[in-house]
DNA sequence: CTCGCCCGAACGAACGTTCGAATGGACCCT
DNA sequence: AGGGTCCATTCGAACGTTCGTTCGGGCGAG
């Protein structure tokens, strides 16, 4: 075992517990049980529990991030390039429940300094999903603004910590093809003119 | 004062604090000092702080969903109650953000006993909205379930707790409508056919 | 012998909660 | 009217626990 994996080890541990229990309610001596390590030892890897979030929340943020940079310029159009985009989003989520639930959960829970960090990476994710859906409906004055937009579809889609179950029916990609549907074309029948 | 009017205080002055910081980085010193009252004599009208987060929760769900109800009985049609559970939805979140950023990131703090209570109110909720939503695509194998779809639309909205700013430039009765329109035909164009 | 790695034991601080007493108004009996 | 008793309300001070963190040294491979 080396330094690195066991820090990793470390890490993984903490996020799993995180997403459980909650970062608050976690405490040092719980991640010393679940992980082997004594409660000092882990010290040696981490400077403290706030590194250890920062840590979680810095690099989540930035393979999700990577990811969905490079499933929107794998796209050729740009429904396709919003059709990836959930796609990536919802099944990363699905696949680390415990890291996505820690950093939707846990998005204030930094002290400034490593805020900032994960802020910019947010801001960058934010500035992404913008140029997608701007791309999409060029239209100067929409009306839903863009931004507005946006965040509805970080809702739609980081909400699914407090119900979905990957291992239940619905696998990840077809809740990506139902969110990606009803963030095109909405609930209303397919016949484009509603009642109204 | 009455002693009710002093527990609202309190309630209120908590679910704000609450808000703020969060429920585990809230201390009842923070509380004792922001209402006002000594540290001991908070436990004169709660049995701990557990039930401050109990009914601060429980208060402000049923009020919600007493809304929500109200709101949905008024309706004409299908898409008018759509329109009017988004409506009071938002504009409710507006106005009590501290209780419902409680309500929404603090879902899962209380222990069972307290828990059961809130989690009936919840399911009530999510029936309720399900049934607009199933009187709205009657189909029986819609594209999406209208469970996938309910909980669709509870992430766009709750999750403005993380961006939306009801003091800004965006009027929450203006938000909802974005909202009801964004959920109801999608980003695409209002022209039916789209790309692909 | 050295150094990367690990840990038992302890430290000081902060936490939620409790205790016992003090306050003051309402009410009763004479 | 006055004296006495109760009870709702308040709070300073403390209690026991648990927290994150640190200290000093131990251990094994090079």
């Amino acid at each position: 075992m080396t330094y690195d994996q066991r820090l990793e080890h470390l890490l993984s541990t903490a996020a799993h517990v995180f997403g459980v229990k909650g970062y608050y309610a976690t405490t040092m001596r719980d991640l010393s049980r679940e992980t082997g390590m004594s409660l000092a030892g882990m010290y040696y890897y981490v400077s403290g529990k706030e590194e250890l979030l920062a840590l979680i929340q810095e690099r989540t943020f930035s393979e999700v991030l990577e990811g969905a940079e490079a499933a929107v310029n794998a796209a050729t159009d740009a429904v396709d390039r919003l059709q990836r985009l959930i796609d990536h989003h919802v099944t990363f989520f699905a696949q680390h429940i415990d890291e996505m639930k820690v950093l939707s959960h846990e998005a204030d829970s930094l002290s400034d300094k490593w805020q900032a960090k994960v802020d910019a990476l947010k801001r960058r994710y934010v500035h992404l999903v913008t140029d997608v859906l701007a791309a999409l409906s060029p239209d100067e004055t929409p009306k839903v603004p863009h931004r507005v937009a946006a965040y509805a579809l970080f809702g739609m889609m980081n909400w699914i910590y407090t119900w979905y179950d990957a291992t239940g029916p619905i696998a990840p990609a077809e809740l990506a093809e139902q969110f990606t549907h009803l963030y095109l074309h909405g609930v209303a029948r397919p016949a484009p003119s509603v009642t109204q």
